[in-house]
DNA sequence: AATCAACCCAACCGCTCCTTC
DNA sequence: TGAAGGAGCGGTTGGGTTGAT
């Protein structure tokens, strides 16, 4: 089909930006705010492309950015996002205030690799390297690596979670309805998650650690599906939407899923992942 | 002092997703 | 319902900086 260019690259700059070009954005910003990001260079008065308007804005201009180094608790963080989320760098920065994306990202690929690999940790599967060896061993002939290490990590599941730009939509939606149903959002993100990868069980590493042991009043917890009213879904494991639970994981696996990512069972309740 | 390699990070590119018409 | 446009995301690149030889 082809797309329009962004904006005319004939008549736009492109590299660093300079001073004069920082201070345009930043005042014109400050006045009228962000906008159209298509339309703002020219009203700023700025020979760049939209997008790199936007890029220097949210990356290097913003004022609520924070400077310096990555502390020693922002790295943890940033791991077990990470080992949550997979490469999602938008839904990452977003539980850290005044990093970026791009900043986490190449945090990520300069020190934080590095540090995984140095603690034996394969940084893209979070488990150690040995095991991701043993495990590429054993895999099916014809299944790549990466897909027999997604299959047992939750980068991939997590992404039917939360995707990155659901956030404001699915804030609308949740406001617009004021029902406790799920947004179409995240319905759609999940089911696109179960149909992409139709053998993960996506139970495994996302489910809040209460699923599994009833509470002393005897009432059911509900599975994470069906705690986002998905309770017909084929993916329920509590019983309580579906009929068949016996294929899931059971609490023992999924705990020593949690363990793997050094999560203590209720410090990390999932819905606590929900973008600011 | 010069050269080279490694590192860092801002910026770009291509793509996907969502909204609008 | 589908095409077009806009916004945003993640991967990659390239130039500047720093450290080693």
């Amino acid at each position: 089909m082809g797309r329009s260019p962004c904006c005319e690259k004939a008549h736009t700059n492109k590299g660093a930006w300079t001073k004069e070009e920082d201070d345009r954005l930043i005042s014109y910003i400050r006045a009228h705010g962000e906008g159209c990001w298509r339309s703002l260079p020219k009203a700023a008065g700025l020979l760049r492309c939209g997008k790199s308007c936007r890029l220097r804005w949210i990356n290097y201009l913003r004022p609520d950015l924070k400077r310096g180094n990555f502390t020693e608790e922002e790295d943890e963080l940033i791991i077990k996002l990470h080992s949550l989320l997979g490469n999602k760098w938008s839904l990452i920065a977003g539980r850290l205030p005044g990093r970026t994306d791009n900043e986490i990202k190449n945090y990520w690929n300069t020190h934080i690799r590095r540090k995984l690999l140095n603690r034996g940790i394969d940084p893209a599967t979070h488990r150690p390297l040995n095991e991701v060896a043993h495990a590429s061993q054993n895999q099916e002939p014809g299944s790549s690596p990466a897909t027999a290490s997604a299959s047992a990590s939750a980068p991939t599941t997590i992404s039917f979670a939360s995707s990155a730009k659901t956030k404001q939509h699915q804030q609308q939606q949740e406001t617009s309805t004021g029902s406790g149903e799920p947004s179409m959002v995240v319905r759609r993100s999940m089911s696109m998650g179960v149909e992409r990868c139709p053998d993960l069980n996506l139970e495994l590493t996302i489910s809040p650690p209460r699923h599994h042991e009833p509470d002393e009043t005897g009432e059911r917890n509900i599975c994470f599906g069906c705690s986002l009213g998905l309770q017909n879904s084929k993916d329920c494991s509590c019983g309580i939407g579906s009929t068949s639970s016996g294929d899931n994981i059971n609490a023992s696996s999924s705990s020593a899923a949690y363990d793997f990512l050094g999560l203590k069972p209720g410090v990390w309740d999932y819905t606590s992942l929900e973008m600011k």
